[in-house]
DNA sequence: TAGTGGTCTAGACCACTTG
DNA sequence: AAGTGGTCTAGACCACTAA
């Protein structure tokens, strides 16, 4: 017997036709079966090719604007953007786990610690919460060549998250979050800043002498707005690379 | 006599409904007129404050979901995020000049250079362009309290942008790029690190013995896609500060 | 169950590009 | 003039939330 959509996708996370078709005209780009510098089929001809309306066709090609695929003009058509040289989206929101996979660097993560406390005051104060809020405190260093070149301190609060098994501190906190607690992650404030080394990052972390670290700092929110982690990322300064795709919002009002 | 929308906007930027409708939104918010954790009106209801359709509406609530205004809850409503605390975007494409202005930091710029050459070598090659095109190099330093804490080393293309008076130099390129010769910018892929100091750096800018630096370098493209500006900018470590506001893609696919 | 946002449709008109 | 993307509409059905 042949399953109804709903029920093949029971669980699933996205089955919307514009996200289905985001999903295959992606992977035409990275396939290269649409080649940088050609026009996508016009937005009629690709409604004709799926079968639907020329709207549900329009928001599949929003969310490959928005991810710098393609580029549209008007009476023009849609062009496909040279995406190979930047092809690791480490913009948004992706943890170390995700990105290690999807590059496939050979690393290795330490914990270091994971266990519950007080929140620490100044983080209670740069969210706004109270100083009894209880928190799990995961603390991984990571290691790439036997060096270990970044350090993450998180803080995840336990009246969203009861229970983190080391294992899976070990392995990814979002795969655990979204996967085995069933969350929905939402979004998240990130600062980039360069700041003077603390004695801890030297006890932990394999510096060469270097006197400043980049810090990343963010609070994390689940699609119900609940807040529900904070994080430190630590970089050494020569393994930190950032890479961002911005689209002008307009002109800005002077 | 009464002008038409039409003439009224000659030469404006945007005058769809559902952008107007974004920017009262926006105001509101920014204003307390909506305040941080309260619901927006409905789409229906601001399907009847607004009189359009219900797309239309939620086209504006999806500007204000992108730009972290917003976040929306099926069977809930939309829930006003709390924007006081990161009020200057700095992420997206923005230029010095306009975050000194939106920021009101008292500051200077000086205008080292700004001639037409060769385009350099390496610059050639990271862009894909031949090594017989010619730029505008403009040079600028940053100053903050009579120290210099930022370095901007622009490229644009000749064949884009013809000339570059030093006025508009010392003032903003994307300002004179956009209202003085219309162009539209359209996008730009940055990426960030932290690198050791040159000589030019020590030579331009006030280091107080720092080793290192941070460089975003950037390449921008116009709305149609020609590449016009190749962008370095190089920030002392203290006065580097990078905020983004990301949301989730949905959970990525293990 | 009523109200909310999420998706989708079929059609319309407009602005822009190219021949 | 024909084809492209940009905007907008009116209505439909679904999934989720809260009472």
């Amino acid at each position: 017997m042949v399953k109804s959509d709903k029920e093949r996708n029971k669980g699933m996370d996205k089955v919307s036709k514009f996200h289905e078709i985001f999903l295959e005209i992606e992977s035409a780009i990275l396939n290269q079966t649409y080649k940088s510098g050609e026009l996508l089929p016009s937005e009629n001809e690709l409604t004709k090719q799926y079968n639907v309306s020329r709207e549900t066709i329009r928001k599949a090609l929003t969310l490959l604007l928005e991810n710098g695929y393609i580029q549209k003009k008007q009476g023009k058509g849609s062009i496909v953007l040279d995406v190979k040289r930047f092809n690791f989206p480490i913009s948004g929101l992706t943890s170390y786990k995700e990105l290690q996979d999807s590059q496939n660097i050979g690393s290795q993560t330490i914990l270091i610690e994971n266990k519950i406390t007080l929140i620490p005051k100044h983080i209670a104060e740069f969210l706004k919460v109270s100083e009894t809020t209880k928190v799990h405190t995961v603390i991984r260093a990571r290691k790439l060549n036997d060096e270990v070149v970044i350090l993450d301190k998180d803080y995840l609060l336990t009246s969203v998250i009861e229970e983190i098994p080391d294992e899976e501190a070990e392995n990814s906190l979002y795969y655990y979050i979204e996967h085995k607690l069933g969350l929905k992650i939402g979004y998240a404030r990130k600062e980039f800043t360069v700041e003077p080394v603390t004695e801890e990052d030297r006890r932990l972390m394999s510096l060469h002498g270097d006197h400043h670290i980049v810090v990343t700092r963010s609070d994390v929110h689940l699609e119900d707005t609940r807040l529900f982690q904070y994080t430190e990322s630590r970089h050494r300064l020569d393994k930190f690379r950032f890479v961002d795709f911005a689209r002008r919002r307009g002109p800005q009002t002077y």
